[in-house]
DNA sequence: TCACTGTGAATGAATCTAGATTCATTTCAT
DNA sequence: ATGAAATGAATCTAGATTCATTCACAGTGA
């Protein structure tokens, strides 16, 4: 199965991967700046200095295109949740805080393609969209298994960690999809921060709670 | 100012008045058939059993017509909301799950229409996006209310009202967001009785949960 | 009671528009 | 010189919008 090895293939596959990155980048300053309803074939290829037919070399077509944009922030959650996530050590909790504040800053980073995932529904194929279900699923896991540590050490009280988990990552995308309101209020690191102290408040029975005071408090906190 | 008391006015009002709420009815049960995508002039008027044209007549145009069915369902929130934590009684506790289930049940019955919130942004004028935003905010001010009096009377430990209401209305958004996932789990009510024991764990303080020990309780509770 | 007429309601084929897609042509790298 | 990369004007498409025309009926006079 070595069909590999052919330089001249090689390097046009490491073009292409760039080129791809390069409209994907694109689309993201785009949209950061002009909102997601910008995202036209003709106004992407402005931005990204390239023509309008040369991103139906790299991309098939609008569809193609959404779907990378939104596989790509999902493929971010799933590289830095769980970085963060281990860099916070073994204790449930505290990975927990880590995964939300990774998540958090993903979807501040990529706070356009966040809301296409909720729009861009109508385009992507049937396929398409069972791979975004399928990664969001994937995505969320390391959120699900450290509540289900949690709740089998004792530290966390759940109920339903399915359920949990998603309010968890629906947490995180309201920064995204309620922008408009928080953006006046908060900061991104506020909001994080009252987030998490709000989210961990569900979670940690009160005989834990000195332990991760830490976390559960809030510059607003009376 | 008795400008009234023509009758051919009040008729052509009163016939106004239900050719619209015909339209609507007519957009909410094709997106509920078809999805909020095929809200298209020509599809709208087939299913409404009238001539595109004459949606012109009752709605300037598309964009007209989707703040509509968005202000629609908004207005059933303002509705719905307040008289379910009314008939809950004096109780804060009592009013917020009665206001987190009456919110649960519009959504669920307009479920498209709720995902359209998020989706139309981009059609909609900036007077229509604020309208919105102003009706949503008015909307949850009962739960802002229920929160404070909660917190003033000790029965809640709220950090930050403004960011918890906003919270429960997502979380009751989530049944419409991310519906294909929880339509494979959970019934309507199912649903609603989770989130609101979940939500509310996070609320009350330990001291009071005896008192609420029906509303903290799920099926699930292991 | 019945034709007659004026007015708003309703129609839907024709038009307009935004923007996605194609592909004949040109440029570039080896 | 050759093939891949890139271009962008021309085409195609979905669907929103218009508007000349028809319809329905209330009021009017015989």
């Amino acid at each position: 199965m070595t069909i590999d090895t052919d330089p001249a293939e090689a390097a046009r596959q490491a073009r292409a991967e760039q080129r791809s990155a390069q409209l994907l980048e694109a689309a993201a300053r785009l949209m950061d700046r002009d909102g997601p309803e910008s995202v036209s074939m003709q106004s992407l290829a402005t931005e990204a200095g390239v023509s309008v037919g040369l991103i139906y070399r790299y991309f098939g077509g609008k569809d193609e295109l959404l779907l990378a944009v939104i596989l790509n922030v999902l493929d971010a959650f799933g590289t830095e949740v769980p970085r963060a996530m281990d860099e916070a050590g073994e204790d449930p909790v505290h990975r927990l805080a880590a995964g939300l504040r990774a998540l958090c800053e993903v979807i501040d980073d990529q706070r356009y393609a966040v809301v296409l995932t909720y729009r861009a529904t109508k385009q992507l194929s049937a396929e398409g969209r069972h791979r975004i279900m399928e990664l969001e699923l994937s995505t969320m896991e390391p959120l699900r298994e450290a509540l289900r540590a949690g709740r089998d050490s004792g530290v966390l009280d759940v109920v339903d960690v399915d359920l949990e988990a998603y309010n968890l990552l629906l947490l995180a995308h309201s920064w995204a999809l309620k922008h408009w309101y928080y953006e006046r209020r908060y900061t991104p690191a506020e909001f994080t921060t009252a987030q998490t102290a709000i989210a961990l408040r569900a979670l940690v029975p009160p005989r834990h709670r000195r332990k991760y005071a830490a976390l559960l408090a809030t510059a607003a906190t009376q």
